[in-house]
RNA sequence: GACCCUAUCGUCCAGAGGCCUAGGACACUCCCCUUUCACGGGAGUAACACGGGUUCGAAUCCCGUUAGGGUCACCA
């Protein structure tokens, strides 16, 4: 016999862009399945014809890909219980409503519209998140105190309507749980009377807690972190955002926060899903990001940086691009900083900080100092981080002033800058040609 | 307005009656490391919304209050 497989799905509307809640709802569908080994759907809810356009398609396809998140059934790959576009699915939608007329379930109101009778009838289910939930729902009314009106599944212009679709659409996919935001939570009983009058057993119903704005307010378009383009285009490394967002609502229950997607799929687990809303915290999935920058191996940094190295125009040799990366590194917060931060390496003529200038090549003796270190430095072999430290504090030694005098107008004159690498290790990459060049020119460019 | 969900440091999470003088992480402050900036190490500030119960004992259970969020569309 076989176990019945688990089906979720992610249907998202396409609007132009991902939201953080939609990508984390997303992502806790997508744990449940592969937990589970069950199967992962992806359903375009683009029965609002105005604003369904191809590019907002794509931008969920974009953002989907990019956290890692594969569907096994969807619009692009197909799958046996297509088409994937609510749009395209119009002869199932009306097969359902027809199936409810026959039933005298539904009638057409004054105005044409196609109504579902509501059954009102007290109501429990059983959410896999927020526990029992029990409703009586011959108390619900509206926000003029009358009872709530009968649900419409159909516009008087053949448009369908949301909740009659999705429910369709999770009927006939064969969705066993339905996991999304908590915002659904009081649609349920609405959606289960559907079901009902449908004779058709509902899925299990899982409802994960809303991402607001750090200070509590509902996160729009606009606000930062909202939008899953703001990662791509912002140099974070998509399996810091990840773990972030998996954070979000789940916990594994002990102190763990650095995970592998691995360990990530394999202790996800909706029990352990919370029902608080989690307020956003943009500051904290930087941390994940630079630590995932951090600790990652210098072939994978590579692979992140270069496109962002090429959009910048910098060109660094083959033979140095790994030695240049490896310098800052474990300084990295966003990729996107990775193109500044290493330019100097790129070319002789890059610019000099001007408050740099001020505080160390200015101050009386810093220009001599750079010449009696390149002189030190003339017959220095190997060419190297340590052997240059040590003749540095060498050099100072003998002239009897601190290392001081000669490290910052250094740092100086080779990267135009007082912040950056490690001074050595930055004059070994740099190498003996560069260095003596960066010096002359320092010298000649700031002579009193 | 009706109904539903929620309530632990500023934020994300631990805590499922005694292990809690409430733990970890981010952020913040200080110290160490480093003659840059970071990383790293150490320390610190900081919370059980309030009021009633239940119990020998409550952050944990129950009720109420308050607060926040959500739903009640011919939007999705």
């Amino acid at each position: 016999m076989n176990p019945s497989p688990v089906r979720v799905r992610f249907a998202p509307s396409p609007t132009g862009y991902l939201h953080v809640g939609g990508a984390r709802t997303a992502l806790f569908n997508w744990l449940y399945a592969r937990h589970l080994g069950g199967q992962f759907v992806l359903r375009i809810e683009d029965t609002d014809k105005e604003r369904n356009t191809a590019e907002a398609v794509q931008v969920i396809y974009d953002g989907l890909k990019w956290l890692g998140l594969n569907w096994d059934e969807g619009p692009d790959v197909g799958g046996p219980h297509g088409p994937y576009f609510q749009s395209e699915r119009d002869a199932v939608y009306q097969r359902y409503a027809d199936q409810l007329t026959a039933a005298g379930r539904v009638y057409t109101d004054e105005n044409g519209a196609l109504r579902f009778r509501l059954p009102r009838q007290p109501l429990i289910f059983d959410d896999l998140v927020c526990g029992r939930i029990e409703v009586d729902r011959s108390k619900s009314q509206n926000r003029d105190g009358g009872l709530e009106s009968d649900m419409t599944i159909r516009r008087a212009d053949g448009g369908w309507i949301f909740h009659f679709v999705n429910v369709v659409d999770d009927i006939d996919m064969q969705i066993t749980h339905v996991i999304r935001g908590e915002d659904h939570l009081s649609n349920t009983a609405k959606h289960i009377e559907l079901y009902q009058a449908l004779g058709v057993e509902p899925p299990r119903f899982g409802h994960i807690p809303l991402i607001l704005n750090k200070d509590g307010s509902k996160m729009s378009k606009r606000d930062v972190g909202a939008s899953i383009t703001s990662y791509l285009e912002g140099g974070y490394v998509p399996e810091a955002v990840l773990n972030y967002f998996a954070l979000l609502g789940w916990s594994p229950k002990d102190d763990r926060e650095i995970m592998p997607r691995e360990e990530i799929v394999e202790r996800f687990d909706l029990a352990n899903v919370n029902r608080k809303g989690a307020h956003f915290d943009l500051a904290k999935c930087d941390w994940f990001n630079a630590q995932y920058l951090q600790q990652m191996p210098l072939e994978h940094y590579r692979k992140l940086a270069t496109p962002w190295l090429a959009k910048a125009g910098l060109v660094l040799p083959d033979d140095q691009l790994d030695a240049v990366l490896a310098l800052e590194k474990m300084k990295v917060t966003h990729l996107r900083e990775v193109p500044e931060r290493v330019a100097f390496f790129a070319t002789e003529d890059f610019p000099y900080d001007p408050a740099a200038v001020e505080k160390t090549l200015r101050k009386p003796g810093a220009l001599d100092r750079l010449a009696q270190l390149a002189e030190c430095y003339a017959a220095v072999e190997p060419f190297d981080a340590a052997t240059l430290e040590a003749k540095l504090k060498e050099l100072a030694a003998t002239l009897g002033v601190k290392p001081a005098e000669f490290i910052h107008p250094a740092r100086v004159a080779v990267s135009g800058r007082s912040v950056g690498p490690s001074l050595y290790h930055m004059l070994e990459v740099l190498g003996k040609d560069r260095i003596f060049a960066r010096i002359e020119r320092t010298r000649t460019q700031f002579a009193a």
